[in-house]
DNA sequence: TATCAGAATTTGATCGTTCAAGACCCAGGA
DNA sequence: TCCTGGGTCTTGAACGATCAAATTCTGATA
């Protein structure tokens, strides 16, 4: 079998290759009768475009680029799966292909980008995990390179596109949902202040609790998360429900008030895979949705259609009720 | 800042191009003091060499793809999450990088071998969740493209490489730990009979344990679990403790468990973050390295110097001992 | 019928690399 | 002196597509 080319399918449809390449790539220039011969020979002969070929040409390759991270808490891992899984899936309806990479720092994923970019011609990179003076951004802004954050620019002005899941009206849901099942003291169990994702969750319940008091904070993980639970459960004015901003989190308040001998209902976030494994109500994420979103706004940057002004895209979350809250 | 080709290179060395494609490709050829002088040049210029040109002439892309599965149950998904991470180290270290594709089906995901074969010049596939008469490996093995699979040809003669976790020793492994601690009548909680793995697992158990008659299948999920975890509790001679399947049917055994009232010891199978969260004994597969041996195995094929018979890799599991046994 | 604009199609050059073949240099043997 | 041959380096062509410019076709108008 030999290898076709844009030449064997030219020969068959009896035009010239560049007439080919205009069917493929910009159908309205040819007359309708010889696009539909042309297609045909495409079809016949099983052609199919040779992207290094044109990547040459064009400079593109229809690759973007996205970090794939040490599922660091386990916990939370899954969460990046599901975004990957759904940008996977919205790349190639649009024609593109998901490269991955993993690096150890900002400046590691930096030089990362230098690489790709000169030997793959990268065509846009999807970020993940955008944090205060994230310099990945910077980089790739002072260098043109289409890019598309999933989180917004915490600290910074808004001079890029971004999606990211509005986490404060996914912590005020939960806290509006326990206000409706009669709870009046709702606490809130944390990280410390100082992370965007983290103070945004915090913030959403303080908004619809309309109380600071009752708010603990550790860092995230189970033992921690039980142990920042227990000093807020034995206050005098204890909480009957906590908010918490993470599974983990959520899962050692579980455990604290199970020890305490306490009845607590808890709300996690995210959604993961133990909140569902045992039955913790919880926040989630429209992963596939932000994914198709970040895809959405990327082809729109590779296009050059892409407003002037960056677009931001804020989803809502929902509440997944189970047996916890 | 122009574009730095090998002929920036060549003009700065004072040399031609083909002697800095030498210097690259096949040092060995080109003389001592010259290939210092071009490697220089290259370092100096940043320059790197352009895949899609390379591809072009050599017919390879050095890409590598693999298949991004929804994370079904949510439970299991990590699973594959953390055996991309360590693919996408090994291949990164070999000079290859990975790129993700999603398939409905075996029909589909031969199609997008097909697609990504032509349009990409792929090199090679990694495959994962073999199954009985898995028509993916006979179509690769028809049109000679190198790939390896994770997860051994269950029901087939091994006619390629192939990286596998030994399950069975996995939950053997489990029995023994429970027998030295005391347990006598050690049941087994898995699923139906026809999936390779399943099989393997029971088989490790039954090997081990010595008796066959503690045992009960269902699908794989919590509520199944729990349901058939209780029809063993339940028996005359009920198991003292449990080896399961899966981490999600090892929950639902412990929910069973306390259900019953009952003290069962529980050990679960694959120790995702739900096994992690719960303190759940739990079987371990070392997945980095079974995706840094898919590697290895692959660029042995990629580079010719594969052995003429296929070479099949067995990895030892461990056991991760935590509160629930 | 001749002319002309616009549509449709073709031609030649080019992207950056590697392959294949040829050129050059120098030491050693006839 | 001339030839041989291995080591080193250079030259032109090719991979398969698209760009830019040139050419041919078509149909309407004078």
């Amino acid at each position: 079998m030999q290898k076709v080319t844009i030449a064997t399918v030219a020969r068959r449809a009896g035009v010239s290759r560049q007439t080919v390449s205009n069917v493929i790539n910009t159908p309205d220039v040819v007359r309708e009768e010889t696009r539909e011969r042309v297609r045909e020979a495409i079809e016949e002969l099983g052609y199919r475009v040779n992207q290094a070929a044109r990547q040459m040409r064009t400079g593109r390759s229809r690759l973007i680029a996205v970090r794939i991270e040490p599922a660091r808490d386990g916990i939370n891992g899954s969460v990046l799966d599901r975004f990957l899984h759904g940008l996977t899936d919205a790349a190639g309806l649009a024609g593109y292909r998901v490269m991955l990479y993993t690096a150890g720092g900002d400046a590691d994923e930096i030089a990362t980008y230098d690489e790709l970019l000169n030997a793959y011609d990268l065509d846009a990179f999807v970020l993940t995990s955008t944090h205060h003076g994230d310099p990945r951004t910077s980089w790739l802004a002072a260098r043109d390179v289409p890019f598309v954050t999933f989180g917004r620019p915490w600290g910074a002005p808004d001079t890029h596109s971004w999606v990211d899941v509005d986490n404060a009206a996914g912590t005020a849901a939960a806290t509006s949902h326990l206000l409706s099942a009669g709870h009046r003291r709702i606490g809130f169990l944390g990280w410390p202040a100082g992370s965007g994702v983290g103070d945004a969750r915090r913030e959403g319940w303080h908004r619809a609790a309309g109380l600071s008091a009752l708010s603990a904070t550790s860092s995230d993980g189970v033992e921690p998360g039980a142990a920042a639970a227990k000093s807020l459960l034995s206050r005098p004015e204890a909480p009957t429900a906590l908010v918490c901003a993470s599974d983990s989190l959520a899962l050692g308040a579980l455990q604290a008030a199970r020890e305490l001998g306490r009845d607590c209902a808890v709300v996690g976030f995210d959604d993961t895979a133990v909140a569902q494994a045992i039955g913790l109500t919880s926040v989630s994420q429209p992963l596939a949705e932000a994914a198709a979103r970040c895809m959405g706004l990327l082809t729109e940057l590779l296009d050059g259609r892409a407003p002037s002004l960056p677009t931001t895209v804020l989803l809502p979350p929902s509440l997944v009720v189970r047996q916890t809250a």
